[in-house]
DNA sequence: TGATTCTACGGTCTC
DNA sequence: CGTAGAATCA
């Protein structure tokens, strides 16, 4: 096969580009993907190398896995042993620290290859514990801010010691107090977040000059692309790989650098040439996907910034439609506006794919309610996503206990979930004598427990529980499949009966995720992957996964919206301080990051780009509308390549003061069952990674959901002297009634009891001071 | 102890 | 308006 075939002259020469290091500047839909998968496939086929000496990075999943595919495509490679490997970042240094990361245990007390991997909810679940333990709120700084400063610290290869030498004020010898409890008690539950999961492979391959040097031997040819959102720490990874070779080829649009916020270095890509000076230098300036109005439009914007290489991007399309300007008196106007114009190209065309990109998540909810109010089925991409779920969070926390009973944010998590009387006191007990003691929650209570340190009631509950553990913990180490330990550990915790009892929709609809997992996890073992692997995938998907392109209309955000592209592309909220951000006001660079995402936005579109506006806007909910100023960006489109767009009739005909509140409560129901709705096909979609070609996606499903049946109670089987579903009582307060439903056991039992007059009531036995009525 | 209600507070993007 | 943590109640 040619695989030159029907590229231009400049991706033909990135093609066949062999040795050294090459830097490829793509401009916003040149055929970078196209150029990268085509250059493997190059490699692999005509330069004769073998697959798996290759090695591509990427940023999402997503995107490794359809280049995987796509070079599957073109050289017909089935056999994954001669496979290139195309992964993450993170899951390449997953697979480094697993495999040869026991040289680490010099470096990190108490590292084992069996780590597990903190999410940003365990790292946010940390960061309170530490705050709580040293006496401090909020107030301090918000969780969130910590965080972003211990990993920027991380990042620059600061330790706490080093944060301690700096310290010149309370506040920030108080943050250094905070980095190092961090750290602390990130060894002592042998975890990694996801700094580390970069940064201790940098580590190891740099004190294991071994270990080193079998990487840079087996992988000649590096290529990373998206290269103008790497980190420094990522960059140094890269020159390690290469300390032998030069074969490295990064890709990237220095204009579409958008995670700065997050630690990506500009300069990575900007000083490339001056880090390999022999470096070639290739630019794909021809864009394919747009039209040529809407590529002036973007790049004349993007011209405002300085800091740029500096690129003209052209193409051979027709100049098509103007870009549409609306200014509208508010958000809801706007929402409805675009509802409406929606509506209206679908009955021009019934197969149109269209994107409504924002700024921010907040602003999706009242673009919701119009698309809705137009019957109109979308598809949210980045609300709560599968692996966000409480019961699967929940779940996955117990497998990880399982794997790992030291794990102990997990631990925290399920220590009481289903609530088995280990309370509140009985939890600070334990996490006070671990932190004192500089070890995990499960081995500060194993010791509490020997020294007899618990009241009688909480010994056997906490008892109990660690019997529980160990049952898991065994079943784990004895390489059960982890969907027969998921199967147990439902089981044996009492988990699903928890939830079946509850007999709620959404007790239900918990349970049909559990069950969604239970099939991931059987598909996974079916693929024979242990547990901890089930584990690793977990944590490594993101948001951008699950994003559907066959997807009518889609929502998101335009950091998610990168990579992408539709054919219509809606540009809402428009406002300075909304677009750009009113926190990047100060900075200049800031600001400029702001500019290069709107461009990644504006490029997004292939035939028609609108941008939208709203005069006033509410912060949230309660508050009061405030005035909003258009958009700078918005002045920096030519004005001869725009058009101003009035309200449709329709639009002002909307009248819905009654529908509203309906409306509102659909959507909030949503949120709950539907909002990530196809996230479900996603989850084994994603299991199936190194699988069979997906199916392609059915449209989005309705939107519209029906209501719930709220669940009749169970039958009542009357009994004599006892606290039973259908008996008749008395109560101190408030009089006779009927227990319409008993959940649990003796005098713990809760008991839903309905009184005349005042309603249901839930009341424990115990405390209820309950007479039965004869 | 656990569930429910109340209140205070606050907002980017997220591997 | 939504959430998280505190206060309250049974």
């Amino acid at each position: 096969m040619d695989f030159l075939q029907g590229l231009n002259p400049q991706q033909r020469d990135a093609v066949c580009h062999v040795e050294g290091p090459l830097l490829i500047l793509a401009g916003a839909g040149s055929g970078k993907t196209r150029v990268i998968t085509h250059r493997i496939a190059y490699l692999i086929d005509a330069v004769k190398t073998p697959g798996p000496s290759i090695l591509a990075v990427t940023f999402t999943n997503k995107a490794a896995g359809e280049m995987r595919d796509r070079v599957a495509g073109l050289v017909g490679l089935t056999d994954w042993r001669r496979s290139p490997v195309i992964s993450t970042f993170h899951s390449f240094c997953v697979r480094v620290l697993r495999k040869d990361g026991d040289p680490l245990s010099d470096l990190r007390s108490g590292f084992r290859r069996d780590f597990t991997i903190y999410d940003d909810a365990d790292q946010l679940a940390l960061i309170k514990q530490v705050y709580r333990a040293l006496g401090l709120d909020e107030k301090f700084m918000p969780y969130r801010a910590a965080l972003s400063a211990i990993s920027h610290a991380k990042n620059q290869k600061e330790t706490p010691a080093d944060f301690h030498r700096k310290a010149t004020d309370p506040k920030s010898s108080r943050l250094a107090v905070i980095f190092e409890q961090y750290e602390d008690r990130l060894r002592s539950a042998n975890a990694l977040d996801f700094d580390d999961l970069l940064l201790e492979t940098v580590r190891l391959l740099h004190y294991d000059e071994a270990t080193r040097r079998a990487y840079c031997e087996r992988f000649q040819f590096l290529m990373i692309d998206e290269y103008q959102d790497t980190n420094r720490v990522q960059y140094e990874l890269m020159r390690l790989l290469t300390s032998t070779h030069h074969n490295v080829c990064v890709v990237g649009d220095e204009d579409q650098s958008i995670y700065g916020w997050r630690g990506a270095d500009i300069r990575n890509i900007l000083d490339f040439e001056r880090d390999f000076p022999d470096a070639k230098v290739i630019r794909l300036e021809q864009n394919y996907r747009s039209t040529k109005n809407i590529l002036e439009a973007a790049s004349s914007v993007v011209a405002h910034n300085k800091e740029r290489k500096g690129k003209w991007l052209w193409t051979h399309a027709a100049a098509g439609e103007r870009i549409g300007l609306y200014e509208a008196w508010d958000a809801e106007n706007e929402a409805l506006f675009i509802a409406d114009t929606i509506e209206n190209l679908l009955r021009a065309n019934s197969q149109e794919r269209i994107a409504v990109l924002y700024r921010t998540n907040a602003q999706s909810r009242q673009l919701e309610e119009a698309l809705r109010r137009y019957g109109l089925k979308y598809l949210v991409v980045g609300g709560l996503s599968f692996y966000q779920r409480m019961e699967i969070k929940d779940a996955l926390a117990y497998l990880k206990v399982a794997v790992s009973p030291h794990d102990s944010i997990s631990m925290a998590r399920i220590v009481n979930t289903p609530a088995r009387g280990i309370g509140k006191t009985t939890v600070e007990q334990i996490e006070r004598a671990a932190a004192e003691q500089r070890v995990s929650f499960w081995t500060a209570m194993g010791r509490l427990l020997e020294q007899k340190q618990f009241g009688t009631r909480a010994e056997a509950a906490v008892g109990a529980f660690r019997r529980l553990v160990e049952e898991l913990h065994d079943a784990a180490l004895a390489g059960m499949r982890v969907d027969e330990l998921l199967r147990l550990i439902l089981e044996r915790t009492g988990y699903a009966k928890a939830l079946e009892n509850e007999q709620s929709p959404e007790g239900e609809s918990r349970l049909e995720n559990l069950n969604e997992l239970l099939n991931a996890a059987a598909d996974s073992a079916e693929r024979g992957e242990s547990v901890a692997e089930f584990l690793d995938h977990a944590a490594l998907v993101s948001e951008s996964d699950d994003v559907d392109e066959s997807a009518q209309i889609s929502l998101l955000t335009v950091h998610n919206a990168k990579g992408l592209e539709f054919p219509v592309v809606f540009l809402a909220g428009m406002e300075e301080g909304l677009f750009p951000h009113s926190r990047s006001r100060e900075s200049a660079s800031a600001l400029e990051e702001e500019r290069r995402l709107c461009y990644v936005g504006m490029t997004r579109a292939q035939k028609r780009l609108y941008m939208t506006w709203a005069r006033s806007r509410r912060r949230w909910g309660g508050g009061s509308p405030e005035p909003c100023q258009p958009s700078r960006f918005l002045r920096e489109v030519p004005a001869h390549l725009t058009e101003r767009l009035s309200a449709q009739t329709a639009v002002s005909q909307v009248d819905l003061f009654l529908e509203q509140h309906e409306v509102r409560e659909t959507v909030k129901k949503n949120l709950f069952t539907g909002k990530t709705y196809n996230s479900l096909d996603h989850i084994s979609q994603f299991f199936a990674e190194r699988g069979i070609q997906p199916a392609s996606s059915p449209p989005a499903a309705p939107t519209r959901v029906s209501k719930p049946a709220i669940a009749p109670p169970p039958n009542s089987r009357p009994g004599k002297g006892e606290l039973r579903a259908g008996a008749t009582i008395q109560h101190p307060k408030y009089g006779r009634g009927t227990i319409l439903r008993r959940e649990g056991e003796g005098e713990n039992a809760k008991l839903t009891i309905s009184f005349p007059g005042y309603g249901l009531k839930k009341l424990v036995a115990k405390f209820a001071g309950l007479k039965i009525d004869e």
